[in-house]
Order: structure tokens, then C-alpha cells, then sequence
RNA sequence: GGAUCCGUAGCUCAGUGGUAGAGCGUUCGGUUCACAUCCGAAAGGCCGCUGGUCCGAUCCCAGCCGGAUCCACCA
């Protein structure tokens, strides 16, 4: 007889070590492949690596965990694909606030300096919350877990923008973009809200008309004004040019009709402001009015061209506009009741300052020139012929109604933390966009040779200067370094001089690589200098600026380089790290070439023999038009949902293993929440139809947005979220998932108190002291079949088979929490108030006792199951204490789902 | 200006073309050998309003009222 359980279920004493059965079992691998098998996969939606759990997750893991469980119980070759996101401008916001408490500011930081301090950041916050999800049950597949941030990941979205910008769906324009001044980035349409706002709307005396501005300060930057081309009251002006006073100065600008002006707004006159209004923009297109006026600076400060005003911020300088305005009798009324709407930052709700700004696009609704694709019609096209499924179809129209819609995205972001654009502009004018090499290179000066001893020149690689005992010696030591660090190399190149071979013989024959002679590594030839002491040298050709007797000059060496480091950033297949063996003129050579605007002076920086360094050519590229190397990289990185938007296709393809994609692509549901629809929902389409032709998923679910008990948005100033793990502690992660999923239905917003989890809890304890029951009078081994003899024993086999069947149904249909409003009331209703009251009468008849035990653990096995893949913890823990020979496998986790019987 | 959703028990929400459901709360009663994180019982609803379709509408349709949300370049 087993000890009976403890008459309470207390989680966390058996959640961890569940857990870690689980993990050492491999139950969250997918099974080998097999022929003709079923599968079932889904994309977990990577979290943001830059904060702790919350409850939004907790909802997400609760419900694609219970899928996954489902359909592995079912049998189906069954893989979560988990993921962590980089979150590009939401981490470098969150970033930037740690940095402020300190004092600092990433404006004052070095940009590599910025982005390792911030990449330090997220792994710190990665590893946290990967074991946060863990305590939710997650069944992911951790060891296939990737982040946006991968070097291969990152690879294919750059291949992805190639093939864009090829297909000439990815451009580069000037046009005006949302600019907030704080962040100092562009911002998609997605990443503004409005803010509804009562301002004063100025009527301003502009020489002969009267124009309405809400925005005086911009003035400076007018370039004309603009009238309805019907409107008679103006019509005489239409191409004149006006006299205007605008405070500072006298302008005299063009007279302009335009179907854009609203006869009825103000005096039907408006003001045009390119740089500084999206609409005066497009006005100034089609008049070819001049577009270079710019009063306001990217800091959201007043320029030069606004004279006494330069220096101020928009808000302190409107005021002051004004009054001098007021002053020169220039405003003739002002309006106090104008409502608008005022586009804002959606981070830090600053006030959009539009700018005119060179951004790269995806267009949305061209085709491609190559792909002959069209982005948003294959987007739709997907969901109008059924290949992805909306639940609920609600969202569908949203979808729709979004991609009739959209506009150009555009995707440059002025910021460090992401991946950055692979695009060059060359001195030539070219623009190239090219995958980035990954290539690696570890130089390496000789070791000492005979020549170094006697301080002389030897440029000439017949003459025969040796390496040393020391030379020798102080490579012997690099390469104990090297083995101590596992550094290896793909290749290791070498100039021809003695010693430079003889070096590399001794790093080869220690690290088994092969030596690749290559003689633009050779050291500057020297002519009628050779053998000269290194003083007479350098002073003679003035460090080999000029050339003396047939000598090369330091721009021969540059040249000689440049080639070869163009070699390597255009090789086709690209080794990761690469050895060069050569001498300390090289070494300067190869600084110039990575970084051009070295000087002289700061280039030439000594290197002793035997001392390494490390350069990565991933900032360069070879123009694709007049071949020199450019370094002029496009600083800007990509929006995050460009790269999340490919990760149904990047992940199973960066896997690890082979046939992830072939398996596991398109993913069966991708379920996530409504308020990403847009965001990334629509973007996976696009991306997926556009690199696979394939759908990324056949199933969308959307859960909705957890609620407080009042109905109220969580959010921390609010001071109502609540923290998931503080309820794990407290009531388990049973307790927690079951009331996420019995309080939604796709969709709709759930309110979550702590009240609806406390009734969960007691529902794990129900199923516990079930259990126990059951487990104190049936606990034996029982060998007797299923027999039902009296009314009670066939009620239950009958409610049990309704249950199955009805739970099944609910699953497969998404209807989570009517699944688990069934369970329930089976387990409680049909289980504990009728069954096991029953029993305790038949369990006392010698004639039914034995098939009463019998039904009793059946009924306890198959509830357990069915309720595993949304109570995992519980169920398994009693699982472990059925009779072995009442089960079909030793963890739950890996046992069938039960089938309905009828007899 | 466009679009979407919601209105069902005191609260929060499910649900269905045929007699209305859950959790929590409320009231009353229970120290029985699985569980007081429990057991038993009860009260409580013109399913927002008005029309229409139908043998029949809480459900489908139209309008209205009330609430929420999203999208949009009005100086």
C-alpha cells in the first residue's frame, strides 16, 4: 500500500522536480522523423529580452502549451519553437532609462561601446526569463531556442532585404518621416498614437491674405502659401508672389493652387511649410516649391534660419513667435476652441516633429521587378482563399482593412540596438547592398628575424633572413595561446618572406591548417633602400611616403592590401576566422583600409613581433560598381518587425537540424495576442508568402489582453499588474493556467483577479483529494476489467466518454475554455459529488468492490489526462503515484489521450 | 471621417434558431471515516430597446440607445 498523500496539494513542492523529469526525459524534443507521420509545430512569439515575465505571458505559454501537450498525447510529431526578440527600439528605450539613473546617455557613448552594454543587458534578462517560463510549464524545446540577434538569423534577414532591394521592393527615399526628438529615431506609422488636443489656432496677417497656424513658429520655414484652384476669393493671387513680414524678415513668396487646400478651413488660405508638415510637403512636390527650409533641428530646437529664436525648444519658442508677432501687429485673432489631434512618440507620448529625412521602405503594394510579387495582395490573397484561418474571424477584417490600407513601411530606425542595414554608399555615388561577410581576420606580425636584430630594411623576400631562437620562441607562445582560447582558423595566409613561411609553418604544424602563400602580404619593397638601417629609411622616404630609388610607397602596400582584404569580404564561401601572417607594415596598411580617415601619425602604431590582432571585415564591402572597398556604412538598423516578421521561416531554418523546415514549416497555429495584429501578425504573412510562397501558419488564434477585476488595462503605473510568479508561489502554476484558460474566449479581454485563481487552486486540491481517495481504496494493483454493474458505474463510463469526446472537440476547435469548463464540472460534479459518493456504498459490497476500484482508477487515469495539457503539474504528480500497470506510460507528459470507449 | 467589437444573474463572463449557464458573491444548514482550499440547499435574469424573417429569436436581419477599441496627412 502506498503512503497515502497529504490530505493538501502543495505545488511548489513538486513543480520544480516535475519539471526536471520532464527536461531529462527529452519529453519536449520532437520524435525521430518518421514516413507519412503528423505533425505539429508552433512559433512561440519571442518575448522582448529586456524585461521579467508578466502576466501577458503567462497567457500565451498557458495556452500554446496546452496545444502542444495535446497533440503530443495524440501522438503527433510535436515541436514549440521558443525564441527570444531583441525588440530593437522598445530595449533601447528601456536601455536608455537604466543608463539615465546613472547619469549617462547613449548620445556620449561609442556606438559599439552602446550596443555591448546593451547586448550585456539582454542576455542577463534572457536566461531569467527562459526559467520563468519553465515555472509556467512551458514544453518548448529549449535546445532549439534562438534569439533575433543570432549571427545566422541575422545572416538570412539580410538576405531577405538583398532580395528585396534587387526585387526593388526595398528603396531608399526623402520624404517626410515621424521624428521623435527625445529617441532622436524615425518611427513607423505603428509607433505613434494621437493625442486629442485644444490649441490656439492663429490667424496671422501674411501680406494681403490672412492665414490660419497652429504652429507659428514654423513660419520661418515658410515657402508659399496655397489655395483651392475654385476659390474665387483668391483667384487673382494664384501665381503672383506675395510680400510677407514674418517678424524677422520680409519673404516674398509664391501664390500656389492646390485641390488639397479646404476651402471651408479657416480663411482658405494655408501657409506651406515643407520641412516641417507632411501634407506642405506633398504640396511643394507637385509646385517644385523649394523644400530646404528648416527651422527645426532634430533635438526638437529652433535653427539658425529663425535668427533670435535659434537654440529654443518648439514649445518655449511658439510663445515667443508669438509675442513678437503680437508686437509688430501681425496677428489679426486667435481661435481658443481649434481641436485637433497631435501625432506623439508611443513611448514617451513627446510630440512628433515631422522631418524630411533619407529612410529605406518596403513598398507594399508594387510588384516586385523580379519576384513579380505584390507584397499586400499575396497577403491578403492568402486569407481570401482560406490557407490561414482566423480565430476569431473578426480579426480577419481588421486584417483586411489594414492591408487595403497600409502605406509604405518604413523600416530605417536611427538607432544602435538591432540589426543593422546592409548597405553601403560608395565615394562613386553606388549604392551597395550586399549580405555582409562574417569573416574574421587575426593578424599576426613574424617573429623575430636576423634582419630585426640588426635594425635594418628587408623588403625582398630572396634574401634570406631567418626567424630567431626568439622568433621561434615568441611564436611557440602564440600558439599556446591560441590553443588555450579553442581559437581555430579556416585559413591561414602568409607572405613570402623567410621568416613570415617559417612562422607560418610553426602556427600550421601545431593548428593543422594549410598555408596559403599570398605575396600582397609582402613586406614594401625596398629597391636601392634594401638592407638599410629602418632610421635612414624612414628618413630618406619620408616613412614611405614618397618613393626613392625605386621603393614602394606606404599607398603600393594600401593597394596591395585593399585587394586582398577585397578577396576575403567577397569570398564565396566565407570562412569565420581567418589567420594573416605577415609584417608591421601590413598592420598599418590594414587599419587604413577598415578605417580610411586614420591619419598618418595615429595609423602607424607599433606591433611587436608575435603580437595579434583582430579585425572584422563585416563593415565593409567592395562597391558594386567601381569595386573599391567601401566603409561608408549605413548606420541605421532595422525596425524589429522587419526581423521578427521573418521569424516563422529564419527559425526553423536555424535550428540546427536539417529537416526542421522541411518538417516543421508552415507552423499549424500561431497564437498570440490581438494587439500585435499589426504589428507582426500581418508582417509574418507578408514575409512568409514572400520568401516561401507558403503561408508561415494555417491557424491564427488571438487571445486577449488581461484585465484587472475592474476591467482596467494593466500597466505598472496604474499600480494593478500582477506578477505571475508571485502567484505560482502562492497558488501554483496549475491554479494560475487554469483560470487564463477558463476566462477566455478568443479574443476577448479577460478580467483576472485574484479571487478567480484562489477558486483554481481549490480545484488542483479537488483533483488532489480525487486522488487520493481514490488512490486509499484502489490503490492496488487492480487487474479487474472495466464492468459496470450498477446505474452509478455506467452514468460515470458515460459522462467520462461526453467528456472525452466533448473535450477533443473543444481543443481541436479552439474553444480552450469550454474544454475547461467541462472538465471541471466533470471532475467536480460527475466525479467527486456523484461517482465517489456512490462508490463509498459499492466499495463495501464484496460483489461490486473489485469493479468498482476498477472504474474508479480508470476514471482517475483519463481525468488526468485530460486535464494534463492545462494542469500539467498536478496531474503528473498524481500520475506518479497510479499503479504502474494502470498506465500506458511512466510520465503522463508522454502518455496517449484517452479515446471514448462505447460499449 | 472610416472600421470593429460589446450590452445575458449582484459582479466578471460563457453559450445556443426550440424549457437560460459557470465562477465568484449572497442567504440558510452542516466538526460523517478524500477534501472546511469542503459538503448540502436556496434566492436571483422581459438575454439593452424597437421592428423584421421564422411555426418558434437571447441567437439571424434592420434601425435605435448605451459602452469600448482600432485606423486616418485637416493647416
Amino acid at each position: 500500500m502506498p503512503e497515502p498523500l497529504p490530505p493538501q496539494y502543495q505545488p511548489s513542492d513538486h513543480e520544480g522536480p516535475i519539471y526536471q523529469a520532464w527536461e531529462r526525459a527529452g519529453v519536449f524534443l520532437p520524435p525521430p522523423r518518421t514516413e507519412g507521420e503528423k505533425t505539429f509545430s508552433i512559433l512561440m512569439p519571442p518575448p522582448n529580452a529586456n524585461g521579467s515575465l508578466h502576466v501577458g505571458h503567462a497567457v500565451f505559454v498557458t495556452l500554446q502549451d496546452l496545444m502542444v501537450r495535446y497533440h503530443r498525447m495524440k501522438g503527433d510529431a510535436t515541436v514549440w519553437f521558443p525564441g527570444l526578440d531583441h525588440a530593437g527600439f522598445e530595449t533601447q528605450v528601456v536601455f536608455e532609462k537604466f543608463l539615465e539613473k546613472q547619469g549617462k546617455s547613449r548620445f556620449g557613448m561609442a556606438r559599439d561601446e552602446f550596443y555591448d552594454a546593451t547586448m550585456a543587458f539582454t542576455k542577463e534578462n534572457s536566461t531569467t526569463i527562459i526559467n520563468q517560463f519553465r515555472r509556467l510549464g512551458a514544453s518548448a524545446d529549449w535546445s532549439r531556442l534562438k534569439f533575433t540577434l543570432d549571427p545566422d538569423v541575422v545572416d538570412l534577414v539580410h538576405q531577405t532585404f538583398v532580395t528585396m532591394y534587387e526585387d526593388e521592393l526595398a528603396y531608399r527615399d526623402v520624404r517626410p518621416v515621424n521624428w521623435c526628438t527625445k529617441h532622436q529615431t524615425t518611427l513607423s506609422d505603428l509607433e505613434t498614437k494621437d493625442e486629442l488636443r485644444t490649441d490656439p489656432l492663429y490667424y496671422l496677417k501674411y501680406g494681403p491674405v490672412i492665414v490660419a497656424t497652429g504652429r507659428p513658429e514654423t513660419i520661418f520655414g515658410d515657402v508659399a502659401v496655397a489655395v483651392h484652384p475654385d476659390d474665387e476669393r483668391y483667384s487673382k493671387l494664384v501665381g503672383t508672389e506675395i510680400e510677407v513680414d514674418l517678424g524677422i524678415e520680409q519673404r516674398s513668396i509664391k501664390v500656389v493652387a492646390d485641390e488639397m487646400v479646404d476651402r471651408e478651413f479657416g480663411t482658405g488660405v494655408v501657409k506651406i511649410t515643407p520641412a516641417h508638415d507632411p501634407n506642405d510637403f506633398e504640396v511643394a512636390k507637385r509646385h517644385k516649391l523649394p523644400m530646404d527650409k528648416v527651422a527645426i533641428d532634430e533635438r526638437g530646437k529652433l535653427t539658425a534660419l529663425t535668427g533670435p529664436f535659434e537654440g529654443l525648444k518648439v514649445e518655449e519658442a511658439r510663445g515667443k513667435v508669438v509675442e513678437l508677432l503680437q508686437e509688430k501687429g501681425l496677428i489679426d485673432h486667435v481661435d481658443d476652441t481649434y481641436q485637433h489631434t497631435v501625432k506623439v512618440c508611443y513611448k514617451c507620448s513627446r510630440t512628433i516633429e515631422p522631418r524630411i529625412l533619407p529612410q529605406w521602405y518596403i513598398a507594399m503594394n508594387r510588384l516586385g521587378t523580379k519576384s513579380g510579387k505584390n507584397l499586400t495582395q499575396h497577403a491578403l490573397g492568402a486569407v481570401n482563399d482560406g490557407r490561414t484561418k482566423f480565430v476569431t474571424e473578426r480579426f480577419e477584417k481588421l486584417y483586411r482593412h489594414w492591408l487595403d490600407n497600409i502605406r509604405d513601411w518604413a523600416v530605417s530606425r536611427q538607432i544602435v540596438w538591432g540589426i543593422r542595414l546592409p548597405v553601403w554608399y560608395c565615394r562613386c555615388g553606388q549604392t551597395t547592398v550586399r549580405v555582409p561577410t562574417r569573416t574574421e581576420i587575426i593578424f599576426l606580425r613574424h617573429g623575430e628575424g636576423e634582419h630585426n636584430v640588426q635594425g635594418i630594411g628587408n623588403g625582398d623576400p630572396s634574401k634570406p633572413y631567418h626567424l630567431t631562437d626568439k622568433g621561434k620562441q615568441q611564436i611557440a607562445e602564440v600558439v599556446e595561446q591560441f590553443k588555450r582560447d579553442g581559437t581555430t582558423f579556416d585559413a591561414v595566409y602568409a607572405s613570402q618572406m623567410p621568416r613570415v613561411q617559417e612562422t607560418a609553418k610553426l602556427v600550421a604544424e601545431s593548428l593543422d591548417g594549410t598555408i596559403i602563400t599570398d605575396k600582397r602580404l609582402n613586406d614594401i619593397v625596398l629597391g636601392e633602400l634594401e638592407g638599410q638601417p629602418i632610421e635612414v629609411l624612414h628618413k630618406q622616404t619620408d616613412h614611405h611616403m614618397k618613393s626613392v630609388g625605386g621603393s614602394e610607397t606606404f599607398q603600393d602596400v594600401l593597394a596591395r592590401i585593399e585587394s586582398f582584404v577585397k578577396d576575403r569580404a567577397m569570398d564565396e564561401v566565407q570562412p569565420k576566422r581567418i589567420l594573416i601572417i605577415t609584417s608591421e607594415i601590413s598592420f598599418w596598411a590594414l587599419r587604413k583600409v577598415l578605417n580610411p580617415d586614420l591619419e598618418p601619425t595615429e595609423m602607424r602604431t607599433h606591433v611587436l613581433n608575435g603580437e595579434t590582432h583582430s579585425f572584422s571585415l563585416g563593415d565593409l564591402t567592395p562597391c558594386s560598381s567601381c569595386g573599391h572597398l567601401v566603409v561608408e556604412r549605413d548606420p541605421d538598423v532595422f525596425d524589429t518587425w522587419f526581423s521578427s516578421g521573418q521569424w516563422p521561416v529564419t527559425v526553423p531554418k536555424t535550428t540546427g537540424h536539417a529537416d526542421d523546415y522541411e518538417r516543421f514549416y508552415p507552423t499549424m497555429v500561431m497564437e498570440t495576442g490581438w494587439d500585435i495584429l499589426f504589428f507582426w501578425v500581418a508582417r509574418m504573412m507578408v514575409f512568409g508568402l514572400y520568401l516561401t510562397d507558403e503561408v508561415p501558419f494555417k491557424q491564427l488564434y488571438f487571445h486577449g489582453m488581461v484585465r484587472d477585476k475592474d476591467r482596467q488595462k494593466m500597466s505598472k503605473s496604474k499600480g494593478n499588474v500582477m506578477d505571475p510568479l508571485a502567484v505560482i508561489d502562492q497558488y501554483g502554476t496549475d491554479a494560475l493556467r487554469m483560470a487564463l484558460v477558463f476566462n477566455t474566449s478568443a479574443g476577448n479581454d479577460m478580467p483576472i483577479d485574484e479571487e478567480k485563481i484562489r477558486g483554481m487552486r481549490n480545484f488542483s486540491n479537488k483533483l488532489w483529494n480525487i486522488s487520493r481517495f481514490i488512490l486509499m481504496n484502489a490503490g492496488g494493483s487492480v487487474g479487474t476489467a472495466i464492468e459496470p454493474q450498477t446505474e452509478a458505474d455506467t452514468l460515470i463510463l458515460t459522462q467520462l466518454d461526453q467528456t472525452i469526446e466533448g473535450a477533443t472537440h473543444d481543443i481541436d476547435t479552439f474553444r480552450f475554455h469550454e474544454a475547461a469548463q467541462r472538465l471541471y464540472a466533470f471532475v467536480w460534479d460527475d466525479l467527486a459529488a456523484t461517482y465517489i459518493e456512490a462508490s463509498k456504498a459499492q466499495l463495501k459490497d464484496d460483489g461490486l468492490a473489485e469493479s468498482t476500484k476498477a472504474i474508479l482508477i480508470h476514471v482517475l487515469a483519463a481525468s488526468l489526462k485530460l486535464l494534463h495539457p492545462i494542469m500539467p503539474f498536478v496531474t503528473e504528480t498524481v500520475w506518479q503515484q497510479l499503479p504502474a500497470d494502470t498506465k500506458d506510460s511512466p510520465l503522463l507528459a508522454q502518455a496517449s489521450w484517452p479515446q471514448a470507449t462505447h460499449d
